[in-house]
DNA sequence: GGTTATAATATTGTCAGACCAATTTTATAT
DNA sequence: ATATAAAATTGGTCTGACAATATTATAACC
């Protein structure tokens, strides 16, 4: 464990991180000015500056010129952003993340049913028919599809579990992955999520996964198929 | 949707991951020094500093006071700060992250039936017969049984998958959750652990899975008895 | 020649002051 | 009371300086 002297910058940060937790400060309050940073902290501009700007990138502060400093209320922004340059840098392995999608929404399924939870079948149901319908008109189905599984997760209750699949999901459309399947296949598609939605209606686990399972099989074999390991 | 017109120090910090892209940069490898940043991109000092600690603040960079500054290598980091911050001042549902918890084991379990991956068996034993002998010694029982997952996911082969559950983990040790069962409830704890690669020996999903869901169990009714939201 | 101690250099850390740009607040006029 | 203009506030960028730390070059020694 290599603790190592830690820089004035880094001494402010978490002197400001515990301020907004002490505080309980919540997200779209104002925040104190850089002034006011310097002289309760007593450190130069220079390291006050610093220091917030980095808050900004982690997505703690949101900082409008001229207008003060407040508490950023995206929380997910700045994984994102960490994702997306591990992404374009170290490149990503497109099986990996399409099994933890999978992972992810086969979970989904098992708390809606282990925790005994009413599906709004309505709104799945409405989603579903906005995915049917764009089949035969000019739609991007990989936006409708995305709608469909994200209420599917929003369905589970969990707001952790919700916000983390949402940063899986954003990584993933980083990935160019081409689904233009033929009629028959969207088709297919579109009956499977029907048959998702009976099954939590039913709470029958089983037949909800394998279904799911199913539903994944194309993207599967297609990655397999040409090979795509990045 | 709002795109403010960025500052010097977001088209600094964008240009400098681009580099480190363009590159192809590996974790380890030397960075450019401030003098060189500023003589490149034609800003001050003061810019490039904003940026650059930015960066480190997100765990792309690290900086070596007087020796310059590196690529990072430790990705996940810059997301546990996010998170820990999270957690520290917004609060933190621990069921929500228990039911994630949960969620990760059994997609393991599943990617590594699924996947016919031959587990090493050797390795999950020996862990497990450290944390049975830790029952009746001088151990912390959660380093030890931390331990046992922790293999059991890297068994599952899939580093992005293994990453996720490192964060999802280390954020979940922040709750002082108590479990400090009697000898009999860890007794049935190693006995689990011992199923479970029984199971995975066999491909046997199903018991493999049924064995980790009672597994869980006893966490899970300690968080609802004492009615714990957060 | 190789090793070690020392000095010189390079690099990051912090500070101070200045000026600009955007925003908000205050004062003024209608 | 409202609209406009002026002033003050606040963040954005630049320059120059010096300190602290790490690296490199040099000198001395065996």
């Amino acid at each position: 464990m290599k603790l190592q002297k830690s820089s004035l910058v880094d001494i402010v940060m978490d002197r400001i991180k515990a301020y907004i937790s002490e505080n309980k400060m919540q997200p779209g309050d104002k925040f104190l000015t850089e002034k006011e940073l310097t002289e309760k902290l007593n450190v130069s501009r220079t390291v006050v500056r610093e220091a917030i700007i980095s808050l900004q990138s982690v997505g703690i502060l949101t900082i409008k010129p001229g207008g003060g400093m407040y508490i950023a209320n995206a929380q997910v922004e700045g994984i994102r952003n960490i994702l997306t340059h591990h992404f374009e840098t170290y490149g990503l392995k497109v099986k990996e993340l399409l099994e933890i999608r999978k992972i992810l929404e086969l979970g989904a399924l098992r708390l809606i049913i282990e925790n005994n939870i009413d599906v709004d079948a309505d709104r799945l149901t409405k989603l579903n028919k906005k995915y049917e319908a764009g089949i035969y008109t000019d739609t991007d189905m990989k936006t409708v599809d995305a709608d469909f599984h994200r209420q599917l997760i929003k369905e589970a209750n969990n707001e952790a579990f919700f916000n983390l699949s949402t940063i899986i999901n954003q990584y993933f459309s980083l990935t160019n992955i081409d689904l233009t399947t033929d009629e028959q296949g969207l088709l297919a598609s579109a009956k499977e999520h029907q048959n998702i939605i009976e099954a939590l209606i039913n709470k029958d686990l089983v037949t909800a996964q394998d279904t799911m399972t199913t539903h994944f099989k194309p993207i599967f074999m297609w990655i397999n198929q040409e090979g795509r390991n990045d």
